[in-house]
DNA sequence: TTTTGTGAACGTGTTCACAGCG
DNA sequence: CGCTGTGAACACGTTCACAAAA
């Protein structure tokens, strides 16, 4: 088993959302063809993708649906709980608390902080707002969420691999750096939009491939 | 010019926050090599990337400051502004609306919009909030924002590309089907809790290669 | 016959290494 | 000499195509 790419990774989050719509369809069943097509990419690469983690399909039939997703469930790591804390109680952080869509997947947020005095101690959500020098390894974090404006975000992201964090998810628009121990993923809307920026300054010629079958 | 890859986009991007931050500290010159360590990367593939573009730096010296972030700011169509509408008037909606650092890179929030009869017509910042059927192509957007729940997110993109946007920025966690010629970036911030958890259930050895000079 | 699992072929993005200029 | 710009080499992810299995 070689190593798995991040485009894998990725993937499987969507096999696992298409996997959960087909079951509550009723489908007992699914082919990578159609796996494939909910997702507009190639069945070889369902298959490649599902065949880094084992043989989950039966040939002439396609994959038990139930089973796939719950073997996806567990090689997403999504069958334990994960303690999770967020940094910064602003708009973005608020917006996390808020969606409970999170707790279904396994992810808890455990504590808020914010390095502002009139933050601190207000509620939000089923929380109080904590100060951030507060945070310490016996808050037993799993994963950090740096929801902070781009100028603190390193300070905060040191003070929560000083605290024991192993992931990071990171809202501010700046490179961080983290020991590689730490598994770091960011969300860059400020990337996301200059993106989109620059597609739409293009000449109406050059579009992204989308491969008909 | 052949064309240009998702990855060189992104890339430009770091280079333009970079380039901001080393004028604000007074450089007028910089070579790919430092560039690129502030990346991450190497100067390899910063010397590729701008030379998609053309040839700004000069040999022996390196690249002036002011003159690269001009030209990226060119190429990543940051000169002009674009009219952005968001539909969703809930907490990322919201999120975004309050986030001021839009503006400062092009991106004039026109419109919001919902479909709930409990937020239309309430203000949201400096705009009241519109029923989503009111979207029409005398909105003239650009872009348009898919801040709602995931089962409306479809709705909604047709919507968008009914009324001729040109980029959509999709924050539901939902595959979005969109015409080619309509650019499509996404957000998904579930997906990048799961992969985070994916790579805290490995065992402490295959972590992403970080090549030291 | 249908569909999986997979080695081989392919294409694309990254790194190397050096010629070319300042 | 220092650094850019770039063809060549390399690495990696995707697609093809087919043998194997149900």
């Amino acid at each position: 088993m070689s190593r798995i790419s991040d485009s894998t990774v990725r993937r499987l989050s969507h096999y696992y959302r298409v996997l959960e719509e087909v079951a509550a369809e009723g489908q007992r069943l699914i082919s990578s063809h159609r796996l494939a097509e909910r997702e507009g990419i190639t069945s070889a690469q369902v298959r490649k993708d599902l065949s880094c983690f084992g043989s989950f399909g039966r040939r002439g039939l396609g994959y038990d649906v139930d089973h796939l997703r719950e073997q996806i469930r567990g090689i997403l790591g999504l069958s334990r709980r994960w303690r999770v804390a967020i940094a910064g109680a602003g708009h973005i952080g608020s917006a996390l608390i808020a969606y409970r869509g999170f707790g279904e997947q396994g992810f808890d947020v455990v504590a808020v902080f914010d390095t502002s005095p009139q933050r601190v101690g207000r509620p939000l959500g089923d929380l109080a707002v904590r100060a951030m020098d507060s945070l310490s390894a016996r808050d037993a974090i799993d994963v950090g969420v740096v929801a902070t404006p781009a100028r603190a975000a390193q300070d905060v992201a040191d003070a929560f691999v000083a605290a024991g964090v192993r992931g990071i998810l990171n809202f501010a628009p700046r490179k961080l750096r983290v020991p590689p121990a730490v598994a770091l993923r960011a969300v860059d809307m400020t990337m996301e939009f200059e993106s989109l920026s620059f597609a739409l300054s293009q000449p109406r010629s050059a579009r992204r491939p989308r491969s008909a079958p």
